[in-house]
DNA sequence: CACAATACTTGCTACTAACAATAATTAACA
DNA sequence: TGTTAATTATTGTTAGTAGCAAGTATTGTG
């Protein structure tokens, strides 16, 4: 298991390679059982806690493009998931807020999406989960900072 | 750094979340200095350290769709990065074989690739670089294990 | 030999992504 | 205050992508 690893880099590249498309592929399998697609996932996850929040922020958590989440908020509040509403205080600016049919989505998807995690840690020693865990961190930072400087 | 984790699978769902759209950010970006797409990056790290591979194991490799691999193939093939050769022994079979612009563009791919991953490992504790791998590859094979039970 | 199975391609249709153009509103400031 | 610039979100358009079903060619099987 820990062997020694010469070309640490490559392992990475393989492994996050091979984890990448699982990972996608997990989250299709997650939002198909939802009967939502993966962007309007990504969407509704975008919201955490909160219960409203205007369309830039959205834009912004998501990194979808303006008219591609207008598009998916068009579609979510078409079959009832959430309502746009101009805000008075600058009306250029939309609020979305979910409704208690988004809310109750969010929460089963948040839920369903924990559980996978679960079942996944699971899967791996107990004492090696701390470690795991601030692996990811590590990586995450790294990752964007690696992001945000090339370009 | 290795604080107590009441919530690991949610900690581990957060970092999963993000870390998939960031490396999905990573391999578009990469795709688009080598000027293909990420679909064809995939397919052309399909190859590994093969020279040429029947279609049949690029789908397999790829978990692409036929149809959609045949498209990109064929775009592929235009521009010059591979052949197309009908098997002799098998004639419904098809070997894709890498041309010399193809295998240069998939060397250079995977330097980058590489190279990227040097990069954020750069950012990340030498001494924390192989469990964070072996951390990985536990996730890796218990998340295989739930997308194979899992329907 | 007839029929099923395999390997890949093509046609079609719906979906998605991204850019530019537009509309509505607010900010900046001379 | 009036004009111009900036912001926020939507729509039009176009090209690209996904996936199914049908099609072609070939091989395997009883």
């Amino acid at each position: 298991m820990f062997k020694q690893h010469p070309h640490a880099a490559a392992e990475i590249a393989e492994l996050t390679f091979q984890l990448l498309a699982d990972c996608q592929e997990k989250e299709e399998r997650l939002a198909a059982t939802l009967k939502i697609h993966v962007a309007e996932f990504r969407c509704i996850r975008a919201f955490r806690g909160d219960r409203s929040l205007p369309v830039k922020t959205l834009v912004e958590r998501t990194t979808l493009s303006g008219s591609r989440l207008t598009r998916i908020l068009s579609s979510l509040e078409k079959r009832g998931y959430l309502q746009r509403v101009i805000d008075t205080a600058d009306r250029r600016s939309i609020t979305v807020h979910l409704s208690k049919k988004g809310i109750d989505l969010a929460q089963r998807l948040e839920e369903r999406y924990i559980q996978i995690h679960q079942e996944i840690l699971n899967g791996i020693p107990k004492d090696a989960h701390a470690t795991l865990i601030s692996g990811l961190q590590n990586m995450l930072s790294s990752l964007r900072k690696w992001l945000s400087t090339s370009r």
